[in-house]
DNA sequence: CACGAGACCTGTTCGC
DNA sequence: TGCGAACAGGTCTCGT
């Protein structure tokens, strides 16, 4: 489930709650299970579980498709990966089935990181800078202009779907969004990013921020069991909706395979310059 | 630098 | 029904 909008969600319903859960700011952690070791990438897991006791949770955010806790000594940051998920369940009750770490909180609450595939990483840090230091820009930040992001494509020869799958090109992009805007922006996968003109550039910067908002705004997409909570896959263009019409121009959508991922568009509308 | 393949993992779905 | 293959929202590392 974790791209962009999926994350930014999380985020946002741990930092304000909703109509199921409080907010977890000002909540102070009591204690922490590691189920499965390797989830703690730095420090190690014993480290880890001594270190976050005692800390309270000032704050709750996203920086590319990491979650960023602000503890009162630390940061503690969240990769989700493929599978994961942070769940806030009441203590002691079993909210999900993969649980592979959980932090204790006060007022009766538990955050749980399930993460079926064991893929999703997390992080205590001081200093969260090193992690961050080589991520691309945030897709809505002012300062990527078009201007700004055509000069950036033109640098590259690669093809532009990979392009925007790399954290380090443009931060928060994954599988799904990457293929709904490049269709939305009639830009084929495999084209050479600095083959791409202003005008290209343009559409496609304002594509990928009109997908990233229109997901944020459905709260994200649930596929099958992973996750539940937004509907955003009820919008897509073309994501998993191999042969069925292309919303702009109804010629069946195709399944191609563009680094090793599956990547779906319309062969009418996005075509091979 | 660009690219492909393989790793890391478990669960679901599909085809025979 | 059973069983293996293919596939899944991500990223890292290695070889060419």
């Amino acid at each position: 489930m974790p791209e962009l909008p999926e994350v930014e969600t999380i985020a946002r319903n741990l930092r304000e709650g909703n109509s199921q859960v409080p907010s977890v700011m000002g909540m102070r952690v009591t204690g922490a299970e590691v189920f499965w070791t390797r989830t703690i990438a730095q420090p190690d897991s014993k480290a880890f579980v001594t270190l976050v006791r005692g800390q309270e949770i000032r704050g709750v955010s996203r920086r590319a498709k990491y979650l960023v806790f602000e503890l009162s000594e630390d940061y503690m940051l969240v990769h989700l990966r493929m599978s994961g998920d942070l769940i806030l369940c009441p203590a002691g009750e079993s909210c999900a089935n993969h649980v592979r770490m959980r932090l204790q909180l006060d007022r009766d609450w538990q955050l749980d990181f399930n993460n079926p595939r064991k893929f999703g990483r997390v992080w205590l840090l001081e200093d969260p800078a090193d992690l961050f230091s080589s991520l691309g820009p945030e897709p809505f930040d002012p300062t990527l202009t078009p201007e700004g992001f055509f000069a950036s494509l033109s640098r590259r020869k690669r093809q532009i779907k990979p392009l925007l799958l790399d954290q380090g090109f443009i931060a928060g992009m994954g599988n799904i969004y990457t293929d709904e805007a490049l269709n939305l922006a009639k830009i084929h996968p495999l084209t050479r990013a600095d083959e791409l003109d202003q005008e290209q550039a343009d559409l496609l910067l304002e594509s990928i921020r009109r997908v990233l908002n229109d997901g944020i705004r459905r709260n994200g997409a649930s596929i099958d069991w992973v996750y539940q909570g937004g509907d955003f896959q009820n919008y897509f263009r073309v994501y998993q909706r191999t042969g069925e019409p292309c919303p702009d121009c109804g010629t069946p959508v195709e399944r191609i395979v563009v680094g090793q991922r599956g990547t779906h568009l319309c062969p009418q509308c996005q075509t091979l310059g």
